[in-house]
DNA sequence: CATGAATGAGTCTTCATTCAT
DNA sequence: CATGAATGAAGACTCATTCAT
């Protein structure tokens, strides 16, 4: 198909094919390592984990590990991060879809909880539980991701607000409404989803504590 | 009820002299332990603090240590659950003071905010992060504290929904709630007392805090 | 006989006597463990040591090499300073004796040869060998102590010279004359003591060499 | 005797051009890592650097290196008998441009001095510092190198003594000689060249090293 | 021949815990 | 009851070496 055949560095010759499945090859390496450590640090916790137990998992050898990470600590903070990556999508992609009403917060909170939380619930036992009370390196990691959902939150409020034509409000007050944001889903996810094996009713959960988050923002606004 | 238990040196032997001395070195022994570990582990986390710098900083001996706690996850467990006594306290005390209305819940979010944050930013550290992310043993310590928390939070809205004329609601909306607040405020304090050196207004934040968490509660009643 | 009795921290009373003898016993080890690694680096080489080895010769854990040493250097470093220091001694003893003529260079290299390479080849391996091409931290202590031994050598020459009625002479030639005088018995001591199993004939050897050393000083001090 | 065997590249077919182009680039290859290795070895220790850093900096795989060497070892090896052999030569020139006189060590002292330890420092560190302390297989080279230049030097000294006129002298004269002068250099060129950035004086140094030379072989020779 | 990913044995080091004094 | 030296299991990490491509 494509004319320009022939040259070795063409991705459709030999040496490029060969040399493209092994990219491929060392990437899921790499996911297949990182997997196994999330899987680990979810079930037995980080410190319970030893690297070896990672690379028995991952079917590779314990200098492999270190290949692909600097240390134990590196495996930790690419999920934390890798993690937050997907919080902060899951909230980007919904604010896309929306018209810029509070209804965007209700489908972001839908989705963290039926998406997010309900398929993954070692993203939750890593990000809020594993992530925390460990070295002081990883607690900035996490103080910094933590920033930037919050970050994240408060633009988004802001711009709601402004299409919504809501006055200018103090900067402190989107602050304050995207951190308590963040914690209220913080401790619901912990709650349910991780001190309750099953939550019974996620639909419930999710609709109620809508109800109280938009009930909190309107109430913050009126003053 | 016996008028002679009031103070615990109270004797009129030389021995009882003595041995009352002895107790109360104990007892300060004791705390002087666990106020350096809790000074430790909250200045550099629980994994980072050994425990020859807690023997040294409360100026024992190791083995001291290990004659007052069983091993170092005991001091970490006997913080937790001091703090977490605390802070019960802190929510009785406001509601005892209390005419059950949900005015009781903006003083306790104040005394929250002023007292416990204010004054002690280690305890923060020590109750909302050092105590996750370790053993499973710490782990179950930390649920059960936060359900009594929740629970007392709970009793507490039923109470007063009860008192205000609030018909009965689906069991499962006051478990919310309470998760919900216990959130909220886990998060602003971690925000703004832990990851943000001094909070400019602590008034500021108190009060919009109580805005929200009591808007959060009349939306979701009404539904 | 000392009436000064009954005081605790009396020489004679028993907690003296048992906080003594552990004190005593603090310092055996020690020893015991520095000997070990004596032993075993100029037997096998420092690299080819473990510190397990050393603790299993020394008859103790792991461990306790690590309460008594920072770190396996740390071993390395004591012993090269330990050596270091009995070389000087014995430079600076047989120079007490003298009579501040060349004889006394004539019999410290005698001592030298007799006593030192005589009775502790270990230490020719480990001070001339092992401190050689191990890490900068070694290479610097390595640099301070030959420094030290050639300073001294420098400041015998000078003193004997002066006191012989020999002229002032630039700086830099008694330099290079403790220089050379070191190299001189560092190669003499590696090849006649390490190299060759036993030097057929000591007395011979320090005969000689010293004639070789005096004739040097001589011929520089000439031009 | 081959006078088609003078220069390797030297052929009349293809084949032979590309083979010979080939077996250039191979020895090429084989001096780059090689120096690589020379210069990580001087500047940051044998035990310091990684076979992935001399492949690194020679621009070739760890694999390479394994092509071109046994191992880690052989590098170090490979260098002290080329450093050695560098060596000899220097002492063997010198000696053929002779009259069998002393001068020869003069010479010789001054070519140390001047080309061998003013142009290659780095020799200096690898030969007297990195090939101590290492294996037993290093050791054994290192005294094997040690010992040929002792010949060497103790060879020379015979030589011209006979031709001087000097009467035959006890066998373990000459080496003692052959060792104290080795040492002598081994010192000045480590104290001079390692530890001092740059000698002030190498010409002073030089001088006075070979009168003090001089003067010990003098003063041995006529007991 | 070149590559560089994979290996895994080997070691240092830490530190919670114990126990003789 | 206090002490603090001794323990030793446990684990992170390194890096020389190999080998399939």
């Amino acid at each position: 198909m494509d004319p320009s055949m022939g040259r070795s560095n063409d991705s459709n010759s030999l040496l490029s094919r060969s040399a493209s499945r092994r990219l491929r090859e060392k990437e899921q390496r790499y996911n297949t390592i990182l997997k196994a450590a999330e899987t680990l640090f979810a079930q037995k916790g980080y410190h319970q984990t030893s690297i070896e137990e990672i690379a028995d998992l991952a079917e590779v050898s314990t200098g492999s590990v270190y290949f692909y990470f600097k240390n134990k600590e590196d495996l930790l903070i690419t999920l934390m991060q890798e993690i937050g990556h997907q919080l902060r999508k899951l909230l980007g992609d919904e604010l896309k879809k929306a018209d810029f009403s509070f209804d965007s917060f209700k489908n972001i909170a839908f989705a963290f909880l039926r998406e997010f939380c309900g398929n993954h619930p070692e993203w939750i036992a890593i990000f809020f539980r594993e992530s925390a009370g460990q070295s002081l390196e990883v607690e900035e990691q996490r103080r910094q991701l933590f920033s930037k959902l919050t970050d994240d939150i408060k633009e988004a409020f802001v711009k709601i607000s402004r299409e919504q034509g809501i006055g200018p409000v103090d900067d402190s007050c989107p602050e304050l409404i995207a951190v308590s944001i963040l914690g209220l889903y913080e401790r619901i996810a912990c709650h349910y989803f991780l001190w309750q094996d099953q939550p019974k009713d996620v639909e419930d959960i999710a609709q109620r504590s809508v109800s109280f988050m938009l009930g909190g923002i309107n109430n913050l606004l009126k003053d």
